[in-house]
DNA sequence: TCTGAAATATAATGTGC
DNA sequence: GCACATTATATTTCAGA
């Protein structure tokens, strides 16, 4: 995990369809050896997978909210109970007053209340704090260098 | 954008590496028409760019928080200002009492610390509100099905 | 671990339906 | 808009340094 590996990860982050003619050129090492480099970086685990990134809104979802999940039982074997609800996109055990934070998106509001009303449903949970995001900056990949 | 636009994208999503024989195959279409599709989804947007997913803890970012920015002034045209803070993954205006919520990923808490200091010197924020993560349930990519 | 080249597979394009 | 065929291009593998 070195410098021309990080460089990769974040020529790969950038357009991940190149050829590794074109890869290697921009880290300064051969087709051959961005190869290499690449699939041993998939083999530890550290790149996940190839994906595509889309516009939420495009697949009729221009709703986002956070919602913090507060609960009176432990939830840190819950996992499933949020997963099941494929509106939830991330959910984290947190620090502090709540003990779940979830990051929702929706086509509109009355279904970001349909969710709010399943994730009253799961064992555990006591109320809802929901966050209505009205404009999104940026979403960025992790950062490589 | 019909049933199989949705599930070409699912697949995408899934593996953006596989070949157009395969993911043709996955939602009933030959290879020269998966192309063709897929092609149209990228050139009217829906599809941003083929990327990889990498695990952040591999890149010395372990720690991952969410921060509630308050503020006095008017933040909508602050965008900028917490993209050039480069541990910010995300940033979004919201509606409630603070005014922007972002994601945070550091190597350690002292350097969440630092980013925290960073946030007060933009103009306009009065106090920040983190919020650690201790365990990340899951994180998926947006819901195409 | 890299380079360079050869074999293999896929992408991209165009034609007809 | 889809399927098939053809060309161009890239991936993948391997020997050698």
């Amino acid at each position: 995990m070195d410098d021309v590996d990080r460089a990769l990860i974040a020529e790969l982050q950038r357009d991940a369809a190149q050829a590794y003619a074109l890869l290697g050129r921009a880290v300064g090492l051969s087709a051959g050896a961005a190869h290499d480099r690449v699939r041993k970086l998939r083999e530890r685990g550290v790149i996940r997978r190839t994906t595509v990134e889309v516009d939420p809104a495009a697949l009729g979802q221009g709703v986002l909210a956070f919602v913090m999940v507060d609960s009176s039982a432990w939830m840190g074997e819950a996992s499933e109970s949020f997963a099941a609800i494929p509106e939830i996109q991330e959910a984290h055990v947190i620090a502090g007053t709540a003990s779940v934070l979830v990051k929702v998106r929706t086509a509109t509001t009355e279904q970001l209340q349909d969710v709010l009303r399943r994730l009253y449903a799961i064992e555990g949970v006591n109320g809802t704090q929901a966050t209505v995001v009205l404009e999104t900056f940026f979403e960025r990949p992790v950062r490589a260098d």
